[in-house]
DNA sequence: GAATTTCCCATGATATCCCATATCATCCCG
DNA sequence: CGGGATGATATGGGATATCATGGGAAATTC
């Protein structure tokens, strides 16, 4: 399961988006047919897309690794601590696909991304993004110059 | 697996390319029928590829080398940072290729590449290159020139 | 019963399958 | 040792399947 490459996919006048073939195939075999969608938990605009395996195991390493086998126990009955897994769950929501791989974006994404008339989607590997196509080219850009940047950092680090 | 030699592959009117027997073979055993291809992080005009292991290997790499061990649950959640392992995964995709070896090569790939009637295959030792045949014969050039100075100095560094 | 959602069919572009050919290296057998 | 036989390789191209998208019609929903 590695989401990869951008693809840019249109809005239609009923609201639908498809889930280009090339993600669909990395959703689990026995659970295509549905993913999920939550909001970037630290920047607006994004909205972020995996399989529900995909984000239930993000989940679980966020408790164990956040909060500690002991934490997770915690969280499961105190109220009132920030439980960031929980909060996660809330921003999510499992999206069921028509057979052709069409969804119908939920108005509360489509208002965070201020689509218009498409979408960009993004693999990130591990999961996928959702993007304004605008502020995704912004973002390439700047990211673009971060990567070289980074690329040449590592030829200095291995000479020292 | 190690990818070696230069060999000129032809791009037929349908944009096929073929994945020479050569490259073919440094794949996987169980992972023959498709691998990865992206575009170079700080080079435009260049297309690299590998082998799905190969290439998912590399981002392991990367996330360590970027974050540290502890640094993943950070990368998987965090979507304002700079993470160059999920740019990279943004720039690749995945191919598969028929079972003579042949692969549609995607437009984005092509264009940066600026192909018309041949691609330069390219082995690196841990993966390959796609080139424009007539911007590789000048960076191999190049790079010929660079080679006999480089052999030169290692004697004096050896030494001292 | 008007708006929304789901199902189904249509279509153009692309990708894939499959068959065909030319070239070359390898093999095999007398 | 020679001369086909064999097989893998690189390439071409027709036929078919899949993909992304549009849109009509039925089924929900409030």
């Amino acid at each position: 399961m590695a989401f990869r490459s951008e693809i840019l996919i249109k809005l239609d006048r009923k609201g639908r988006v498809l889930l280009p073939a090339a993600f669909r195939d990395e959703l689990p075999a026995d659970d295509r047919g549905a993913f999920v969608l939550y909001h970037s938990p630290n920047v607006p605009g994004i909205v972020n897309g995996n399989s529900r395996l995909g984000f239930d195991a993000m989940l679980e390493r966020l408790r164990v690794e956040a909060l500690g086998p002991k934490g997770s126990l915690k969280a499961a009955l105190d109220d009132e601590a920030f439980d960031p897994a929980g909060y996660l769950s809330a921003s999510a929501r499992t999206i069921a696909m028509e057979p052709d791989g069409r969804f119908s974006l939920p108005v509360e994404f489509a208002q965070t991304l201020e689509v218009d008339e498409g979408v960009m989607l993004v693999g990130k590997g591990d999961k996928f993004q959702m993007w304004n196509p605008k502020r995704w080219q912004a973002r390439r850009d700047s990211d673009r110059a971060k990567m070289a940047t980074f690329v040449r950092g590592l030829s200095d680090r291995s000479d020292a």
